[in-house]
DNA sequence: ACGTAAGTATACAGATCGGTCTACTATCGT
DNA sequence: ACGATAGTAGACCGATCTGTATACTTACGT
């Protein structure tokens, strides 16, 4: 039936074959360099069945970025739900983010990525700037339930690192990054007043 | 004499002109989606002229890379050349991203973007590593002149925040970002031993 | 049983890209 | 005066990319 390496799950719908195939190549090799005609020969799936479903090579990219952007959201609200304190919650942030470093598929983060392959332009920029908004907002929440002094700056601070990790990794040392911005986001908590306790 | 828009320095060699044009271009625009065609008609130069002077696109972009790279690496220098403690150089480095990053141009680190837009190919991501590498050993020599307790993973931390301030820039908030990188400078600084009067 | 919906396979259009090639021109050192 | 050097102008090539159009096939609900 099919001529070439499938390599996504079979006999699911194309729409989710399409974004499977779609997030390995793009994430791998990046979202300009990788053509319709390579994503189409790995989902298994023919040129017209993604114009069907999607339109555009675009909301391709976009359906791709916006669901990892949701997967990152469950997996990490899933993490700090076990959590008690607003301390280890927001370390456990930096965990998860060590723990997708180690996977050796890891190529740094998609969203930074992807906003740098493209210009201004569509509202792809869009999802990345939601992802962002996303972290931030968390960091904040969990900075004020901790008591933190400056709330807003602290989670500024903890941005900073988590997405400086994110893109100084090196294949090497995988998730070595991650630790040392968890280190560093010790120092910032004790500085900004989220005790051990809180 | 030239047709349209040079805006670049006339009467200068082909080499820097095309050089300016290319930083230009790739910098604002992105390195896959600015065309050839494009680079030589902002430079005002016959197409044959980049290719007899760099040889392929691929070497135009490290060519690129590179003279950011020594620029920035001469401007840093010379900032620090006239202050004393290895502490005020240190965060001197995150005043000088931030005067960079207000600028209105400012699109955010060259060599982060130039990285994801490229696959692992070419030499150009040994330009951006290297660019890297000097960074952290600025770090990590001025930690150990400050008398840091642990100077290479205090690199590592300064780094992460550098680069974090390059990444997560926004168009509006110009600086920000390395401002807060500064403050979170100090804090992980005093954390590691590096005292003010060092 | 049969029509609808979803999918397949493939040829093709139009644009753009990096790169080559030819022919011409201006400038400058000796 | 003249040859070398550096540059200009623009046609052209092959490859590749996004997207469209055509014609055929399967599966399923009623």
């Amino acid at each position: 039936m099919t001529t070439k390496t499938p390599a996504v799950p079979e006999k699911t719908s194309a729409r989710e074959r399409l974004l499977a195939a779609a997030a390995e190549l793009f994430y791998m090799e990046g979202i300009n360099t990788v053509g319709i005609d390579r994503v189409i020969e790995r989902a298994g799936v023919a040129k017209a069945s993604l114009y069907n479903t999607f339109g555009s090579k675009d909301e391709l990219i976009q359906a791709y970025l916006t669901a990892k952007h949701e997967a990152r959201e469950q997996r990490v609200q899933k993490r700090l739900s076990g959590l008690a304190s607003a301390r280890e919650k927001i370390l456990a942030v930096f965990d998860d983010q060590c723990e997708v470093a180690r996977k050796k598929d890891f190529r740094g983060c998609a969203f930074i990525r992807a906003s740098a392959e493209l210009g201004a332009e569509n509202g792809i920029r869009g999802v990345c700037d939601a992802s962002r908004g996303w972290l931030r907002g968390l960091f904040k929440d969990l900075a004020t339930q901790g008591g933190a002094r400056d709330p807003a700056t602290l989670a500024r601070q903890l941005e900073l690192l988590y997405e400086g990790a994110a893109v100084s990794w090196q294949p090497d040392a995988a998730g070595s990054a991650s630790k040392v911005a968890r280190e560093a986001a010790v120092c910032l908590l004790a500085s900004g007043g989220v005790r051990t306790s809180g």
